[in-house]
RNA sequence: GGGCAGGUUCCAGAGCGGCCAAAUGGGGCGGACUGUAAAUCCGCUGUCUACGACUUCAGAGGUUCGAAUCCUCUCCUGCCCA
């Protein structure tokens, strides 16, 4: 099975310009794939693009990640219903090292391969242009008529908020990324998620009339969940690749608690699993949903392949203690070690021992350790059945919390709904 | 530069002098049912020293017993004309 082949039953191909396939069978090519660097750290919405790069190195392609240092600066208008917010040198500059390290874990970079991985910045070519030698060298090549025909520019040209001309020249700021790299590196290929089609056109279309030469696209579909919202959020926002930002734990559930629908979509796109086993598991799931087979090794899979075996190890442990039920006793009896191994990658927060010294309302308590953001919250979270102390439901709000409900003399486990955990330390 | 339409609580969007902490929808958060799923149903969704009090309707002033609602100026956005 070819690439391109194998991208299509994963459904991981949206559009592909005619000629793509050809062109990877014909030779080793170089493709590339942007990343924004709005943060510090990539996002599980950036797995995707990874894993297309991923699959081109196995393919025995050479993949290139680009990081938008330039574009970072001017922001894509695709799709967004309104301008962002520009960043600045140094938080660019930051951003751009801590994308590149993560990078580093899932591409070959051994420069003694002939595919190896190369990351490049396109600050690095656009910071000596000049804006006269842009629109004249560049910019008369693409015509304004057919910039205005891109479906992000007419969206947000029909919409209220208006576009400013920095955003405008977006799609050119990148196809002209594209025609760089196709005449320093001889890329050929630029992949993306399927918001970038408008702007990759751009250019092969540049590459085409500037250096008369044909260059390749494709895109995966933009991942949605099966009820229509964005993937990649939990309750707590972005879920990080980065494990300072988003422990194993919660990155572990994340996965977990995906829906039987999406987990269907998500085993073909975020694992590595062949097309046979895949339908196994997806029979095997269907015989036995309750079982969550497909969730657990969706989350398995790719906890290893983020955060690797041991951080899987822990998360699954954590997991096991806090949803099995009847768990009470078991908290009850662990030792200080198996307890804060166990809540390596629950939330943690910290309270000073003098503050329960005499015992504190639970209202307060909730709201001064940020679990929830005010008392009133606190109230109406107890009403609803909504918080429990140590696995037991906490039925009152007058209830007090003091020294007896320590564990190991100096932690308490806080749950606020079904599954957000808190582990309290007093110091 | 001129004209017009707007800026309301997370979002959309009502309200147009007291009955407004502000309709309705969405989202979010809880609960029930389950399988840490979906669907469904129920509750909550400004803060607090909580049957009451306090701070909100772009900003600053003003009119009034009383304003999100009226007036003045400012800022911002969109559309149209130049």
């Amino acid at each position: 099975m070819n690439l391109i082949e194998e991208l299509r039953w994963r459904g991981m191909v949206q559009d592909i310009m005619p000629g793509t396939e050809e062109q990877l069978l014909k030779e080793m090519t170089s493709a590339y794939v942007g990343f924004d660097p709005t943060a510090d750290s990539l996002h599980i919405g950036s797995l995707v693009p990874i894993l297309l790069l991923v699959h081109l190195q196995r393919a025995g392609h050479k993949p290139f990640a680009l990081v938008g240092g330039a574009t970072g600066m001017v922001g894509d208008p695709s799709f967004k219903a309104e301008e962002r917010k520009m960043l600045d040198l140094d938080t660019l500059a930051h951003n751009q090292n801590g994308i590149k390290a993560q990078l580093e874990k899932f591409l070959d970079f051994d420069p003694a391969k002939p595919n190896a991985a190369e990351m490049v910045n396109n600050f690095d070519w656009f910071k000596e242009i000049s804006f006269l030698d842009f629109i004249r060298d560049t910019g008369k090549h693409i015509t304004v008529n057919y910039m205005m025909s891109k479906d992000s520019v007419k969206r947000r040209l029909e919409g209220d908020s208006g576009m400013s001309f920095t955003e405008f020249t977006y799609q050119l700021i990148q196809g002209y990324d594209f025609y760089h790299l196709y005449t320093a590196k001889n890329c050929k290929l630029q992949m993306g998620g399927s918001d970038q089609w408008g702007n990759i056109v751009t250019g092969t279309e540049l590459i085409r009339r500037k250096a008369n030469g044909e260059a390749f696209a494709f895109t995966c579909p933009l991942l949605k969940k099966a009820d229509g919202t964005k993937f990649g959020k939990s309750e707590r926002g972005n879920v990080w690749l980065d494990p300072q930002k988003t422990s194993p734990y919660l990155f572990y559930q994340f996965w977990v608690k995906t829906t039987d629908e999406d987990a269907k979509n998500y085993i073909k796109i975020f694992t590595f699993l062949g097309q046979e086993e895949i339908n196994e598991l997806i029979a095997a799931h269907d015989q036995d949903a309750g079982k969550r087979l497909l969730q657990k090794k969706l989350a398995e899979e790719l906890t290893v392949f983020v955060h690797g075996q041991t951080e899987l190890e822990f998360a699954l442990k954590a997991s096991d203690l806090l949803f099995r039920n009847d768990t009470a006793e078991v908290l009850q009896s662990l030792t200080e070690s198996q307890l804060l191994e166990i809540m390596d990658g629950v939330p943690q927060v910290e309270v000073a021992a003098a503050e329960l010294e005499a015992g504190k309302d639970i209202l307060s308590f909730l709201a001064e350790t940020n679990i929830l953001p005010s008392k009133g919250e606190a109230r109406k979270m107890i009403q609803n059945n909504g918080i429990s102390i140590n696995k037991v439901k906490v039925g009152a709000i007058d209830k007090m919390i003091d020294k007896s409900l320590l564990l190991n003399d100096k932690y308490i486990l806080v749950q606020r709904g079904k599954n957000n955990y808190f582990l309290v330390i007093v110091k």
